[in-house]
DNA sequence: CTGAAAGCGCTTACAG
DNA sequence: CTGAAAGCGCTTACAG
């Protein structure tokens, strides 16, 4: 059996009230039964049940991280970035994958909240509006992290999609680019919506008509970039440039390009959005919008822990949108004549 | 305020305890009031508080997975596997990343045992000593994946490490290879230790003597790879094939190989292990042993769930080793004459 | 500065 | 089949 606050309490002949003091580290106690108290308990090997603890409190020192899926390699360096803040701050962080389905995003919020974490961040995932009312219903803090949610003005930090979608085009038309094609991402989605936003913004200031833009349907998946890129090469005028909403669709690209014979980027330019790892490797090399993902995940983390320990205050929830960076590396060159 | 048992008892004019028997499916109870119960469940959407459930009866439904760090591509596989498994169970896993660093690891497993995880998985880490009887004292239930730990027989599951090992210098012994160097991962982890094994094995098999055998020292890190393949470039007698103990040191070595204006595989062929994403990028195309990450995590937790169910059964700790697969891309290639 | 007592929301023998 | 009671290991007013 572990050893419990009685235990502690009964060796250094105190009450659990003061073991428990000094353990959380109230200032009241006296010096001297506190060093007493500090030596059972490093001689015992006590270690406070934190479960007993968070139902005296209704604080659990978890919180859930609501993720579409590890293994696409735009999450593990935001998960990196939420899970350092929390365990600086003693706090656990439970991994929850949805896959983007709904049922499963709705299972996971309901054991969350049977966990009594204290605070959900959910990353790049749709949140339903029942989800959102059974959010609300309980008082769950929660905060967003790389996706808006329209209609609904949560906490949330994200990148700055339209700026960076300007940034990529501007790119692009800079280096002589005017037959430049968009992938879009999944339908729907802010993030998807904003770099078209962008993109559409630096064709028109360029002078170029939105009969002149490209838009190809896509789904942020390498297979949707692929595809898209296919058709894109098979149009009448096939553009010089493509813009990709992400980089798994820039890559997937990339092999439907070389699949055709054609070189890049000296036929094709090609830019992608997030500097996902794969995109900075020697044999890649793809220019692209870099998002801060790491921080993106580190502040959402902190804008959590900021609503968790002030509940009571009523202030306007907070949107922290971050800078991209454009990162240009080989995929990108002037256009050809 | 959420909605407790005792809302639920005083509201379906029963006692707590059978609102207890209903939610925990005791069979006892009558079907008429297990209805009545159910309905009253419905109506005020009550959820049982796992917390105050942990108190009672010692089982929190969480563990703790224990990794190096998410943003290596190795790991994401994995924590799928025992995610996936750990949520048909209804149970959560915490994600903790400890960078291979010993006092994280140790302060991990304490916020760990604080928080009275059923279980704890360690994937691909180094236990100390110390950790190690602090989880035997506590009895904690856990299990090892992708990593041995030499002088105590844990229940784990891995790959064959030496079976793949011995597979890619084989395969580069097919095609006529000789010179086949052997980038090795961190000093002293079983993984590097075993390919190695695999790949001397091999050799000698082929009648290559031990000091034919070149063997250069590496981290399992890009750069290492990178700076070790450098070296082996610069030596005498080039060699023709290099086995790299993982994929992303085989990665740095491509880079280094390109940098010195070499071809793969026309000049030198290249092998990697664990076939991470990147390596079956199209413009990567590595050859590979492929490691099963997802069901070494999958399995793992499976095992992990069998110890929790049945603490007491003091059967054998349980090694179950893997099969490796060779993943023959375009890196590797006939031996120059 | 310290302790006794109540309470957090469950489960689980024990009676009946 | 059901309920009253004790207990899980803490915290936290409330007295003193």
């Amino acid at each position: 059996m572990p050893i419990t606050i009685n235990d502690v309490a009964k060796a250094a002949g105190v009450s659990k009230s003061t073991v428990s003091r000094v353990v959380n580290n109230i200032p009241v106690v006296d010096m001297d039964t506190k060093r007493r108290v500090l030596e059972v308990i490093k001689e015992l090997g006590y270690s406070p049940n934190d479960i007993a603890r968070g139902l005296a409190t209704k604080r659990t020192g978890t919180i859930g991280l609501i993720i579409n899926d590890i293994t696409n390699p735009f999450f593990p360096e935001l998960a990196r970035g939420v899970e350092d803040v929390m365990r600086a701050y003693n706090r656990n962080v439970f991994l929850c994958n949805t896959d983007g389905r709904p049922e499963r995003e709705a299972s996971y919020i309901q054991l969350l909240f049977q966990k009594r974490v204290d605070g959900i961040i959910f990353a790049s995932v749709r949140i339903g509006t029942t989800d959102l009312s059974a959010l609300a219903k309980r008082n769950m803090p929660f905060v967003l992290a790389g996706r808006e949610l329209s209609g609904h003005d949560a906490d949330l930090v994200i990148v700055d999609n339209v700026l960076g979608g300007y940034q990529a085009t501007r790119h692009l038309l800079d280096l002589g680019h005017t037959r430049i094609a968009f992938i879009a991402g999944t339908q729907g989605v802010s993030a998807s919506i904003d770099r078209e936003k962008g993109y559409l913004k630096a064709m028109a200031e360029a002078g170029l008509a939105a009969d002149q833009c490209q838009i190809e349907a896509g789904d942020f998946k390498q297979e949707g970039g692929y595809a898209a890129a296919k058709r894109l090469l098979q149009t009448e005028k096939v553009p010089t440039a493509i813009f990709a909403a992400n980089d798994l669709m820039a890559i997937g690209a990339l092999e439907a390009i070389f699949e055709a014979g054609l070189r890049v980027p000296e036929d094709i330019s090609l830019v992608g959005f997030d500097d996902i790892p794969p995109a900075s490797l020697h044999l890649v090399q793809l220019t692209t919008v870099a998002q801060p993902k790491y921080d993106i995940g580190a502040i959402a983390a902190r804008l959590l822990l900021e609503k968790i320990e002030s509940p009571q205050a009523q202030r306007e929830p907070q949107r922290i949108i971050l800078p991209p960076k454009l990162q240009i590396r080989k995929t990108s060159g002037f256009a050809p004549q």
